[in-house]
Parts: C-alpha cells; sequence; structure tokens
DNA sequence: GGTTTATAGTTGCAAATGCAACAAAAATGA
DNA sequence: TCATTTTTGTTGCATTTGCAACTATAAACC
C-alpha cells in the first residue's frame, strides 16, 4: 500500500497537492467567518456572474464553473436567492431554466469578500512562494485541472 | 477584484491549486463509491493506522493527520467502529479517550481500496506529469501545507 | 408531425459536516 | 491539596451535501 518504491514518489505528490489546498481552504474559509461573512462558493459563484457578460448566467454554466453537481447549485442559489445577492430571471430562449443575475447588493458582498479573501491569498499563499515557484505552479496545476 | 495586475498570477495559481485537488479527488470518489468502497476519508485513517506503531492512534492524532475536526473524527470513527474496521480500545494512561485500532477487516479494505486507489492516481494524476513536473510539486507544495 | 432521447433544474430523503455546548480527565500552579 | 485551565472526546442541532427520482422543456431522429 504506498509502498512501492516507484510510485511513492508520486503518492507524496498526490498527498501534498489536497493537504495544501485543504489546509489553504481552511485559513480563508476560516478568515471569512469570522467576519461574518458567507462562504467561499458564494464568492466563486458571485465572481463568475461578475465576469459573465451581462452579469448572468445559467446554472449548468455555473455548475460547470465552479464544479458543483446541478442540485448543489440550484440550492446554493436558492439560498444565495434569499439573500439577494442574485436574482433569478426567466429566460426567454430556454423555459426549462432562468437565468442567474447578479444584483447590486451581489456585487457590494463580492468586494467585501475579496476584501477579506485577498489579503488571505497574500498571507498564506503568496507570500510562502517565491515568483519562479509561482511560475511553476502555473504551468504544471492546469494539467490536472481539467476533467 | 482579482484584477489588480500585480496579483493576477497569483490568483490564478490558486485557483488552479484548488481546481486540481478538487478535479482529482472526485475521480477518486466516484471510482471508490462506483466500486462499492467507502469514501476516501476512510483510507486516509485506515492508512494511518497501518502505519502507525501497534496499528493504534488516538483520535486527536488522527485528527491532525488527517485534518478533520475532532467532531468529525469521532463520528468517522462511530461509522467505521460500526462497520468492524476499527475497534475503540481503553487507554490506560489517559482515561479521557481510547485508542483506534485497525483490525483485520480493516487492514482487508485498506487493500481493497488501494487496489482502486492506486490505479486512479496514476490514470488522473501521474500520467499526466513529467518526471521533472512531480519533482518540482514535491518541492513546492510541502510550503503550503502546514497549518 | 410525432416519438424518442438528452438536457436543465427541482425536490425528498439520507448522510455528512460544522458549530457550540458539554463532560470528564489531565495538567498546571498557588 | 485544591482550584483553575487545558486537553480529549462526545452530543444536539442546524446547515450542507449527495443520491436518486422526478418534471418540464428542448433537441434529435424517423
Amino acid at each position: 500500500m504506498e509502498k512501492q518504491a516507484k510510485n511513492r514518489d508520486t503518492v507524496r505528490a498526490w498527498a501534498q497537492l489536497h493537504r495544501a489546498s485543504r489546509v489553504q481552504l481552511e485559513h480563508v474559509e476560516a478568515a471569512l467567518r469570522q467576519a461574518g461573512l458567507p462562504p467561499l462558493n458564494w464568492y466563486d459563484v458571485l465572481i463568475e456572474l461578475y465576469w459573465a457578460e451581462d452579469a448572468r448566467m445559467r446554472q449548468y454554466e455555473l455548475s460547470d464553473a465552479v464544479l458543483l453537481p446541478k442540485h448543489g447549485i440550484s440550492r446554493l442559489i436558492d439560498r444565495m436567492e434569499a439573500d439577494g445577492v442574485v436574482l433569478r430571471e426567466s429566460c426567454e430562449t430556454d423555459r426549462r431554466g432562468a437565468c442567474i443575475c447578479l444584483t447590486q447588493p451581489g456585487e457590494d458582498l463580492l468586494r467585501k469578500m475579496w476584501r477579506v479573501y485577498g489579503p488571505c491569498i497574500d498571507a498564506t499563499f503568496s507570500s510562502k512562494l517565491t515568483r519562479a515557484e509561482l511560475r511553476s505552479l502555473q504551468k504544471i496545476l492546469p494539467k490536472l485541472a481539467d476533467r
């Protein structure tokens, strides 16, 4: 189990990848919570909408962008809509689903979250890496990131 | 928001890190589920016990090793004990908690899971990286992995 | 057109997770 | 020794997630 000499390095890198991700995310989630802000996946949705044309996207697009299954998105949007940061607007070209729209309060929240999130990335991530290491990660990680 | 030119690369690497981890984990979890096996955190606990002296650990040690809060471990062990793969044995030197012991069925399950897990790492992880990239990750990621 | 298949999204129910409060034992320290 | 604080673990409750079944619309195929 994980002991064959030849795979050993591989498994170590694998484990480090997930540990690094978890550790980093824990920091951010803790910071957001402490600031009385919603969890990170709200940010993920908000920023996607912010980047999208007309600040609107279909749920299946969000689902793809933030790596959440469709029913996960459905309920996440329920909560966010109840909070007023997004809006479901009926879609003319496809009556099966709605367009999810970013509201002004949503954009405000996005900014408020970034003021906590951004510094957190600096403190726990970029400050621990050299420029070269950062570039290296940027080259390697995308290879592991497509589904 | 994430737009300042100077931080841009940083944020991209940050995002890739988490995306890579998520994508990879999804593959493994899906494979395990399809094989009718328990989720990955069972494996994490089992392998830690397997590596431990006398195949036994305290819950706080597991908590630290697998990055799960103590109440998370407590309940995870509940489930695993109910399944017979670990055992809570009273601890002589500290009557507050028990020692978690790996059972024979637990070791069997560990092997069964590895037969799915291992090949999965090859297929979705190592096969996408060169030796040099692997070494690079091994050097960089640990810097991001301590709490 | 009409039938079949695929896609988008919702919902019920069970399982897992997070948070806070709690209990009990151990360590600290006056 | 006795009171205080820390550590270890459990439990109740609310929130979130996962899975499967379902509805409704759209697309594809005769």
